[in-house]
DNA sequence: ATAGTTAGTGTATTTTGTCAACTAAGTTAT
DNA sequence: ATAACTTAGTTGACAAAATACACTAACTAT
């Protein structure tokens, strides 16, 4: 720093989502195509500059984009990782400040309405979306999935991609979704009774052709909690 | 983004590093005395803008401050978190992208001489330095550690703390005083066999007045290495 | 009634962690 | 020389926890 009252130039700032859902299909991920150069008519992840007169902090952008794209006003919202470079954008230096957000699929206002071809829901197989996606964000995906299965293992992230009333069943349904593998049933349910976050919804039953299963709700304010142990 | 074409102001664009130290006293990060305003002669994180005609990447931009303020060319170093916000610098709306660094005592080429003023190393309790730090850089160091102290549970990253040959009693030491708890040595030794990290260096032994102890080193390529379990 | 299905719990077995003792290999004091 | 001391490194008994799997419960459909 010899004299940085002469400003530096300034690299570009953006911030970029990797919003993620959980459909029978599997996990989702939110893609909007572009409009403008570079890369029109591409796909990419939901973005967009920092507005330094509108957001507050980073925070505040990310759910500005998020409020935008799916309309959703209480997400789960974590910052990933930042990814800036000379190259990674064509009109120069720039930096991508990256964010994870997990959405039940019930709190969207349909952001992906079938007729619309500018946003939509992409199936995720091995951290990877099915198009090709525009600047390095397959890279920013692929490491807000890594991120998201490493902390499945010890932490009660998953509730996030259930509506608010949910079975513990359903609830286990999530984690060996997420983790590809089967879950010990009674295991599961004793490691959700010591992390206490979740409580039953007295009188509340899921109902089918067969024994009806309690329905439980997230304890205020103890959404997200981490283990001791990995499942 | 209505126009993109027209180009938005931009925010600042910072890296700032804390680099981490295990002396006899404890855990040490590495503070400048800034010499410009704002915060002119308090005490800050290294750091600096992001040179966008040198530095190629964020991580290009964090190596070349650690080299800068400490000589270290190959350390470890690992992205922390960024901060962006409109207040947290009284230039305007900033991003710092804070990097962790974990460097072994005697690898740096002293750059807190005695003579020196301007840089020094500053003890931690509680995750937290003794002086005030500019910025929101006490926010800075607090996450740091706090990720610091958490991986170290699951991790084998203390290793970096240490220089190149070490024994393992010397190794459990490191993770005792990060830790601040006692660990088990037969189930440390245990943990550390099955993670196969580190190697014997055949011949070279630690002597003082009792039995001598093997050195160690890291095996090529195994320095990070992540715990099922939790140690 | 009975068969079928999923909810929810209990238990035996295996695995893992804890604690503490033990042997090993050197130095130092007598 | 040898006994005392110190730290290195290993072993085994016991307790605690994870795992697999079976069992009971509560409903619907036939």
């Amino acid at each position: 720093m010899t004299n940085p009252q002469m400003p530096y130039p300034r690299p570009i700032a953006t911030v970029d989502l990797v919003i993620v859902a959980l459909t029978e299909a599997g996990l989702e991920v939110l893609l909007t195509r572009r409009d403008i150069e570079p890369y029109a008519g591409e796909w990419a992840l939901p973005g967009g500059w920092i507005h330094i007169d509108k957001d507050i902090d980073l925070e505040a952008a990310a759910c500005r984009v998020l409020r935008e794209k799916t309309g959703v006003e209480t997400p789960y919202l974590e910052q990933l990782e930042t990814f800036g470079s000379a190259g990674r954008d064509p009109r120069g230096w720039s930096i991508s400040v990256s964010y994870v957000s997990l959405i039940a699929t019930n709190q969207m206002r349909l952001p992906a309405a079938e007729h619309r071809t500018d946003v939509a829901w992409t199936a995720v197989t091995d951290d990877t979306v099915a198009v090709p996606l525009s600047f390095d964000h397959a890279k920013i995906v692929k490491s807000a999935l890594t991120r998201l299965r490493n902390k499945v293992e010890y932490s009660t992230l998953p509730v996030h991609l259930l509506p608010s009333g949910f079975t513990l069943t359903e609830l286990q349904a999530v984690y060996e979704r997420i983790l590809g593998r089967r879950i010990d049933k009674s295991a599961f349910r004793k490691r959700i009774a010591e992390v206490d976050f979740v409580e039953p919804v007295f009188g509340e039953m899921r109902r089918a052709s067969n024994r009806p299963a309690q329905i439980y709700r997230v304890k205020a304010g103890r959404s997200t909690i981490l283990f001791d142990r990995t499942l």
